[in-house]
Formats: structure tokens, C-alpha cells, sequence
DNA sequence: CGACATTTTGATGAAGATCAAACTGGGTGG
DNA sequence: CCACCCAGTTTGATCTTCATCAAAATGTCG
């Protein structure tokens, strides 16, 4: 089958390439190489696939928190990739409930959606103050057409979301609001790991309880109670929006967490013991 | 945009394809046009796509209900299409809770995601006896590098899938127990309606009521009660695995249901009053 | 300081889980 | 044909988890 091939000949020179260009391209203007970076995580580009990504134009912009990406106008239609910060995708029911559908973190695109499907079925809003790389819809689509295996790669990574809504599913429909929080950290901490986002089980969340809320389908009350449940066992301190992880073994025990859903090449660690992550690089 | 241009051009002459080839070929050995026909919903496709894709050297095959497909050796790595019956997607907890991530029914595959993923995430079950075209990895592999725009139209039902399991994840996390079996029975007459299994707002529905239960985050007790709710309300009549829906309208009502996240073409009709679905064809 | 959002606490109620047992009906084998 | 079994459905009783309502506490920002 080919993505095996393809998986054989990453273990070989796939790694070492994503690690030089990283250095060099940190500080220009565009974040394109965590697009890559996140890419190979499925299928070892080419150099020429590579820079293709990395000259992707792609202007940065700067969000505040609590707005609508789709309603800013020079966001129609546009692939935003985020650079920094918080955004989430979710619906509203017409009375007003509403489940957040997934979060969207550092390297994260914020819409192939509408770029396939035609039409937007969910909206996606920052949650923090976010800055993202704009990419047009027309720079996305020749770079699909002149490269299949990018396409391929980009299909692959709308797939990797779409396990994480079914892993959301399960959280939802079958674990405890306890379990259920417990697994959203151990989710997190494995994501953001996985993009140099956490510092020694430490992370910025930067969201409230009622969104956490509308994430895991309780009231706001009971995540108040349950993240107090969490910090009376000694497994967190969550202050300021910074939660840290005191006990990851112990959180993934509680959450059957097993972090294959999230397809990464590399999982962080979760032995309590060893006190460093080891990803690169610190928040 | 592409697909916006390609919608524009289905509006001019895909529909009067899609219903020309149906008659001579619902009797030959395999049932790809159910493929296209779906794959229709999203892109035009050419006579020569469409071609390819009916050409696709795909066995059929029998298998009985309650049990894993992927178990099944004949079927190792290869991608069924559903001819017949039911089949679900699941995830199953150390401890035994289960939940079912969605339903497969006829036109639907089951599981391009081993195909781009490289390892599957979750299991797929059969639920009733089903009948399956099985299409090898090998053929779609090719069939995709020979039709991007083939490629592009799978990218697209990937995501319409992922687009119902996000609002299995707002039913679940936002819904009482009698909105989400009024919203599942809503999406499923709408679905089945879409590939001809309706007759006169009843379908049959061969799962168990503890299966219903494990799709809805709900105990299977809970599951009997919320039916004896809906017909008490003389808005469903279910026995024997056959659904009725006396009162669609209503349902749709109680669920808030809106069908735009299917991404259907055409949706039948939610008027209680007209007692005969658009569609062609009966159970 | 005062307005406002967010977190926290307490009290009460309801939705749904759990446990246990009875009922139903189809299938099997004697 | 009947007895039995087994899976699924139904019913009742009880218990838990979590939602809801309300108000106080805390913190932030202009």
C-alpha cells in the first residue's frame, strides 16, 4: 500500500529534513513550516514539496479574542493557518446551546472545509488573541493540483480531525465529567507538546469555564466543580489560564487517554517522574 | 473558487446523468453507481470519471449481522461500499463502554480512512446482514492518480462525514434524550431517503434498542423509555426493526433538526401532510 | 470607584443510570 | 408439538450525577 511506502521512507531521511529548515525559517514572515512540520507527520515530503509550502504567500494578521473568523472580510473565503493562540470550531442550536466542536491550536488550519465541502457548516471563532497566516483559497488550489501528495497530506490531516471528533464523542457520550476533563487535558498536553506549546506539563489555556463547558457538554458549574475535584486530588494547578499537569500518569489513568487517536509520529511523556518534555523548545 | 464553478456546472447536466444510468445498471454485479450517484451530491463528474468508477473491479460479498468487517480476511485492508443493510463505526473503552461513532448505510464506504490514514482508529461492525461491494486498495489508489478530481470529490465525502459525526457531537452534548432519537430518526429519514431505502416515512432500522443506546450516550433503558415517549406521542410507530414516522414535522421540530450538514442535493419532504417522498423508488 | 465578566459556593430538582425482575417471541432440539 | 433457551424489550424502584437557580466572592478594566 502506498502510505506504508511512504511511512518507510520518512523513518529514513524524513526527520532530519524537518528539523534543519526549522531554524531559519522561525523568524520570516510566514509560519508555513508548522503546516510542514505537521504534514510529515503522515508522508515524508520532498524538498520541492517543501518549499512550495514554505512560499506559499501568506500574509500574518492579528485577532482579539471572541470574534468570528469568518466575519472579518479580509478572512472571506480564506485558509487561515494559526500561528499563535486559541481558536475553536462550533454550532449553535437556535435556542442558544452550544457545543464546541474542536479546538483549534498552533499549526491547525481553520478551514480546508469550506475550501472542499463549498460552504461553511460550523462556525469558527478565536478564543484568545490569535495571530494566523492567511492563504487564499487560489494559492491552496494550485498548490493542490501541481502536488497529489500534498493533496493527499492535507486530506490526511482534515482525517486526523475528523478522529478527534470521534474521540470527542466518545468523551462525551460515554465518560464521566471528571473522565471527560481528564481526557481533554491529556489531549492537550499531547497536542501542544507535540507543536513546542508546553513547558515542563505546563500549557496556556486561555479559555474560561464556560467555554470548557460548552467543550465537554456540562454546565459551567459542574466543570467549576470538577476542576476543583481535580485540584483537591493534587492532579492539576490551573491559575490565570495556565494549567499545569502534576500527575499525567495518574490523568491518562483516570481518562483512559491512549493518544493513537491524534495519529503524531512522537507522544510526550506521561511518566510523572521525568520532568521534561521531550519536544524541543519551551513556550 | 473550483467548487463553486463545478456546482454550477452539475446544475446544467449532472442530475439528468445520474438518473440515466441508473436502470441498466442496478442489476449488474456491482453497485458503484451508488458511488456515483453520491459522489454526484458534490461534482459533476465527467462520463469518463464516471466510467472509472463503475469499471471498478468490485466484488460482492455477503456477511451476517454483528460482526467486525475488518475481522473478516477477504476483506484485509480492502474498502467496502454498502449495497445493502446496516454497519456502524465504533469505539470501545478498556473498561467496555462503547460508543457508535456512525452509521453506515447503502452508498456509503467504509473506510477510506485505512486508506489515507494507514491504520485504522476505529472498528466497523456490521449491524444487520449486509451485502458489500469490495473495492481493493490498489484500484482506488489508482483511480486517484489517474482522476484528481476524483480524489477531490472522496476528500469531499470524508468530510461530509466528518460534518454528521460533529453534529452527532452536538446532539449528544447539547440534546435531552428525546431530542436526539427525534434527531437521529430526522437524519436517518433524510439519509436513507437520499439512496431510495424510504417508503412513505418508514425505513427499516435493524439495530437493537442497546445499540440505539450506545450511538446516543444513553442507557439502553433510558433508550425504551424515550420510544415509549415518541409513541405515546403518536409520532413514530417501531416494531419489528421497521420505523414509521407518523409525524415528521413534528420531529424535526423537537430536534431542531436542519439537514444542511448532510450536504445533500435534495432532501425530502418534512410536510406531514404530503404522504409520498420525492424520491424515486421504494424499500 | 463602579461596571462587568468570571469563578465560587450553596441549595434544590430533574434527567437519566443502575439494578432487578418479568415479559415477549423466535429458534432449537428432543 | 412442546419445552426450553436466549436475546431483546418492558416495567418498577431506587440512586447518582449533573443541571438549574441564586447569590456571594473575586478580579479586571476603564
Amino acid at each position: 500500500m502506498a502510505q506504508r511506502a511512504a511511512g518507510t521512507l520518512l523513518a529514513n531521511f524524513g526527520r532530519s529534513l524537518a528539523f534543519e529548515e526549522k531554524p531559519n525559517l522561525d523568524e520570516v514572515s510566514c509560519v508555513t513550516h508548522l503546516l510542514v512540520r505537521k504534514l510529515q507527520n503522515f508522508i515524508a515530503l520532498s524538498e520541492d514539496e517543501q518549499q512550495a509550502i514554505l512560499s506559499l504567500p501568506a500574509g500574518s494578521k492579528r485577532l482579539r479574542g471572541r470574534q468570528m473568523i469568518a466575519d472579518d472580510k479580509s478572512l472571506k473565503g480564506a485558509i487561515c493557518l494559526i500561528e499563535e493562540g486559541f481558536a475553536c470550531r462550533h454550532r449553535t442550536l437556535p435556542d442558544g446551546r452550544r457545543q464546541i466542536l474542536s479546538f483549534l491550536v498552533p499549526g491547525d488550519l481553520s478551514d480546508l472545509r469550506v475550501f472542499i465541502l463549498g460552504r461553511t457548516d460550523s462556525a469558527v471563532s478565536t478564543l484568545s488573541d490569535v495571530s494566523v497566516s492567511v492563504i487564499t483559497p487560489e494559492h491552496l488550489l494550485a498548490l493542490t493540483e501541481r502536488y497529489p501528495r500534498i493533496t493527499r497530506a492535507l486530506w490526511w490531516s482534515t482525517l486526523v480531525e475528523e478522529s478527534i471528533t470521534q474521540e470527542w464523542l466518545v468523551n462525551i457520550g460515554q465518560r464521566s465529567a471528571l473522565e471527560r476533563m481528564a481526557h481533554l487535558l491529556c489531549e492537550l498536553y499531547v497536542r501542544l507538546s507535540a507543536v513546542a506549546q508546553v513547558d515542563v506539563y505546563t500549557f496556556d489555556l486561555p479559555i474560561t469555564q464556560s467555554e470548557l463547558a460548552d467543550t465537554l457538554g456540562l454546565s459551567s458549574v459542574h466543570v467549576n466543580r470538577t476542576l476543583q475535584e481535580l485540584r483537591r486530588r493534587e492532579l492539576i494547578v490551573f491559575r490565570d489560564h495556565v494549567m499545569e499537569l502534576k500527575d499525567v500518569a495518574e490523568l491518562k489513568k483516570i481518562a483512559m487517554f491512549s493518544p493513537g487517536y491524534l495519529h503524531l509520529r512522537s507522544v510526550p511523556s506521561f511518566d510523572p517522574a521525568q520532568k521534561a518534555t521531550p519536544q524541543t523548545g519551551g513556550r
